[in-house]
RNA sequence: GUGAGUGUAGCUCAAGUGGUUAGAGCACUGGACUGUGGCUCCAGAGGUUGGGGGUUCGAAUCCCCUCAUUCACCCCA
């Protein structure tokens, strides 16, 4: 015992062991579960994609394609890329297996792991789940609240507390425009006095800019984009608030709410929580209804969210589940090993999860195991036991025992009392 | 990428200003109880004190470097 290895898992990375998978299990049961229920259709897809894919559509600019991907060169030396979020992926496939002829409208869901090159820190892993949903092929606000409500419809159903929606809307190409224009104008003279980041963003991305931390106050009487929402998307974020009200969610408008990917228009959300520290955003997403289009497919509308799993996981109530096995099978020789064994491999195939000592170990060391392993019932045989036909079946939380004939209906029949 | 904190047994933590052979609880293995778990008692196993270098008669302890890790910044899920 205590061999030292000389590996360890990888930074940002992290193993979940046994009590901890219960917990995950029954929160992806959850989702499956909840995203079925709006009959979103379950996808899959691969660990990584051509790195071309997410500087096209994630975008340059952002932080994201700038300095968080993991990529690498295959051996034919073409470059690829973990995939660090979904929707470029879901968007991909849908254009490659012409999902369109299936119907105007498609709706997804997944739950894949996603690799980032950040800095790890509480709630923040390199390599991280997240489950989302898009929807391809529908304009309407109606959809952009219907993944809302069952991002909501989740966290409710794990018992999950404390959490806020904040939504606004960053218009189309065309009103943003204007809006960029005006914000440019309004920047002009205070560059200076703005951090790196911002002056950089300047000539990227100037909308981010809103999204600063350090210069917030500086930047307080800045125009933000719902101001300057052409008639067409100040009517659809209109109708998205509505829609939310109707279906009696919280929200709040977050006028500076811009979000880091390049692809959204109109509505953006996102869902945090103040509980979890520094890195409070449990999920986000919003509106990308020039993304297809410009990855070669018809315009199209979509409209899509991301929940980091990992990080609803610190927020959920309870702790760890206790392992446990239905059956544990203690004997005292060969010939009742060999009897006992029989009888397991029936129960096994009747659902019953059952397991025995393949070590022929002392009979207390049996039981310590079977005390260990969580045991419902202990099914004992020994010498007596094989000449009269007959097993012991004790119940470990009553600790009480009974003694039944070794037939396996009649088995079954105990244990299911 | 920047800043701060922390590294002693599988886990949680001890070892006054440097001083014999680095300890305890939990967990593990065995025994007391050779056909019955949890409780109790006894015993055993488990350590390159993260690694390397330095100061010193002597370093877990002081200094330097390095690695790991945590939290925060940035950004995101």
């Amino acid at each position: 015992m205590g061999l030292k290895s000389e590996f360890k898992n990888i930074k940002g990375t992290r193993d979940i062991l046994p009590e901890e998978a219960i917990r995950w299990k029954k929160v992806e049961d959850v989702i499956r579960k909840k995203m079925e229920s709006y009959n979103f259709q379950e996808v899959r897809f691969p660990a990584f994609e051509a790195t071309d894919l997410f500087r096209k559509s994630t975008g340059e600019s952002t932080d994201i394609v700038k300095k968080e991907m993991f990529t690498f060169e295959d051996m034919g030396g073409r470059s690829l890329t973990l995939k660090p979020e979904g929707t470029p992926s879901v968007v991909r496939m849908y254009l490659q297996h012409g999902l369109f002829n299936r119907g105007a409208l498609q709706k997804f869901y997944y739950i894949e792991r996603m690799f980032r090159q950040e800095r790890p820190q509480k709630g923040r892993y390199r390599e991280f789940r997240q489950f989302g949903a898009e929807v391809i092929g529908s304009v309407s606000a109606e959809t952009d609240a219907e993944l809302v409500k069952s991002a909501l419809d989740v966290f409710k159903e794990l018992n999950i507390k404390g959490i806020e929606l904040n939504i606004n809307s960053i218009g189309c190409p065309r009103c943003r425009k204007d809006f960029v224009k005006e914000l440019k104008s309004f920047l002009k003279g205070k560059l200076n006095g703005l951090c790196e980041d911002c002056n950089r963003r300047y000539a990227e991305n100037p909308m981010r800019i809103l999204d600063c931390k350090i210069d917030r106050t500086k930047l307080k009487d800045a125009p933000v984009p719902s101001d300057f929402l052409c008639d067409e998307c100040r009517e659809h974020f209109e109708d998205f608030k509505k829609r939310l009200d109707f279906l009696k969610i919280k929200f709040n408008i977050d006028s500076r709410l811009v979000r880091g990917l390049d692809y959204y228009t109109k509505t953006v959300f996102e869902f945090v929580n103040t509980s979890l520290g520094s890195q409070n955003e449990l999920g986000g997403g919003g509106r990308y209804d020039e993304l297809i289009k410009f990855m070669g497919g018809e315009d199209t509308p979509a409209s899509g969210y991301a929940v980091g799993i990992d990080r609803m996981m610190l927020l959920l109530p309870g702790k760890d589940e206790k392992i446990s096995v239905d059956v544990y099978l203690v004997t005292f020789d060969v010939e009742s090993d060999l009897a006992g064994f029989e009888i397991l491999n029936e129960l096994r195939e009747r659902g019953f999860s059952c397991d025995k000592d393949p070590m022929r170990r002392s009979v207390k060391a049996q039981f310590r195991e079977a005390d260990r392993q969580n045991a419902k019932w202990v099914i004992i045989i020994g010498e007596n036991e094989i000449k009269r036909g007959v097993v012991q079946l004790k119940n470990m939380n009553k600790g009480k025992q009974k003694e039944i004939p070794m037939e396996i209906d009649k088995i079954v029949k105990e244990l299911k009392c």
